[in-house]
RNA sequence: GUGGGUGUAGCUCAGUUGGUUAGAGCGCAGGAUUGUGGCUCCUGAGGCCGAGGGUUCGACCCCCUUUACUCACCCCA
């Protein structure tokens, strides 16, 4: 690395061939997922007012405390690079009045992400989601269709080894009784608790339930569990989605303890967590939010969504893809009147799918075929100056190294030949 | 924000208790009797040894500072 040599900024995450192809094919395989169950794709801003985030994640969470990149532009409006996906997806929702169109809105999105953490594994500061949002739908069946969507996703892509917790944290009827029971009991054992968790206890005392510290975690072990002060309503919600994923024979762990690290949930929460990933294992979480689209100013409707740490699920399925394809032929000249006769050929093989390679360096017949070797391909095509001089070219299959002879007039017609029967 | 680890070729890493031209493997380029790939062999290109300062006759090596990367805490996808 030279000295003067300008770099990304930290934590900054960028794919490079060849894993570039990689993540297109996991990108298409969720698209092609989610347009199978309706869902269609928002392509948002990346810069939204800050107010946005502060009100619908919550001033009291560490991302809108500590983690967002926010700043002032030049008529000092502050604003900040998106954080998270629902935000941005709940208020184009509002400001589209896309629940006046629809009854039902199914919507997802791909892109980068930003938070100013300290970079690990699997942790960056410009990060990349794969996410979908349900408007409209409060049954605890679309909790089920889209968990059981996110399963499927895993099993295309043949990631194992990943568990889905699953919890609910009631509505507005009944976690409010639990708050106050909650806090209560933290206040009795205020002093076994670290100093985060002591000052979030009045406004967000949820978050001491999944604090990793541990004497907090000792000192929540008897703590009041949600699901025993759930409402009836609540109480259905979820145990109507836990049958329907028993049913589907989907595992996955009740987890009383967990809370998100976003206020705005209600009802079902959840987490796919998978080994392998460091101490970052969330590949995928969401929930349900029923208030959050009024909170933003619009009419009251329920929603349920999720995000998938894109990097992560890299890291999960990346080694298990489809190798990448090769080129079909390369196509060689030796001298530049053969090269000046087979560029026309290449550019007509190569107009709707990669199938030939030439190079146009006019290198020995040597190299051309070693490169054409580590490339993959099925057939070279070899045209030098005794074929110039017959009209024909040498078609070399790779795996047999039998070679053919077909004349200039008909290249184009019998490679097309070759290429269907492969 | 707090701790630990690591910075030597494009990549993965050796290295000398401080001593002359800093090495390997992989990768890349070229070659091994005329125009035929993979294996093998040969050759070559490519490094101011992260940066700045100090100690020394002499520093990739020792000391200080700094910076980047990395892992973990925290938090999250």
């Amino acid at each position: 690395m030279k000295k003067n040599q300008i770099k990304t900024v930290k934590g900054f995450n960028e794919v490079l061939p060849p894993e570039s192809f990689r993540w297109r094919l996991v990108e298409d395989k969720f698209r092609d997922l989610l347009e199978g169950y309706g869902f269609a794709e928002l392509r948002l801003a990346l810069l939204e007012p800050t107010e946005l985030f502060a009100r619908s994640i919550g001033g009291e969470t560490d991302i809108v405390e500590k983690e967002m990149y926010t700043f002032s532009d030049r008529s000092d409006r502050s604003l900040t690079l998106r954080p998270e996906g629902t935000a941005s997806v709940v208020r184009a929702f509002n400001q589209y009045s896309l629940g006046k169109i629809n009854e039902i809105n199914k919507l997802y999105y791909v892109g980068p992400m930003f938070r100013y953490e300290r970079p690990q594994k699997g942790r960056y500061r410009q990060f990349h989601q794969l996410g979908a949002e349900v408007f409209g739908e409060e049954s605890f069946f679309q909790d089920a269709e889209t968990l059981l969507m996110l399963a499927q996703l895993f099993h295309t892509l043949s990631v194992e080894g990943v568990v889905l917790h699953l919890n609910s944290l009631g509505c507005e009827l009944c976690r409010p009784t639990f708050r106050d029971q909650l806090k209560s009991f933290l206040l009795e054992r205020q002093t076994s608790l670290c100093s985060d968790c002591q000052r979030r206890m009045q406004e967000n005392p949820l978050r001491a339930l999944d604090c990793k510290n541990p004497s907090c975690r000792e000192a929540v072990v008897d703590a009041p569990q949600i699901n025993q002060s759930l409402c009836d309503d609540c109480r259905q919600h979820f145990s109507g989605l836990c049958t329907l994923l028993d049913n589907a024979e989907l595992d996955y762990q009740v987890n009383p303890k967990l809370v998100r690290g976003l206020d705005y949930y209600t009802r079902t929460t959840f987490e796919f967590l998978a080994g392998g990933l460091g101490a970052q294992n969330a590949v995928a979480a969401g929930g349900r939010y029923d208030r959050l689209v009024a909170e933003l100013g619009g009419k009251m409707t329920p929603a349920f969504g999720f995000a998938i740490g894109f990097e992560r699920l890299m890291m999960l399925a990346g080694d298990k893809l489809a190798p990448l394809s090769s080129p079909f032929v390369a196509l060689v000249p030796l001298g530049e009147e053969a090269l000046r006769l087979l560029f026309p050929l290449y550019m007509e093989l190569n107009r709707s799918a990669k199938v030939a390679t030439l190079n146009f360096q006019q290198k020995s017949l040597k190299s051309q075929l070693k490169k054409a070797d580590r490339d993959g391909v099925k057939y070279t095509l070899i045209v030098g100056p005794d074929e110039l001089a017959q009209g024909v070219a040498i078609c070399r299959n790779m795996q047999t190294k039998e070679q053919t002879q077909l004349s200039f007039d008909k290249l184009g017609e019998a490679l097309r030949e070759l290429y269907h029967e492969y």
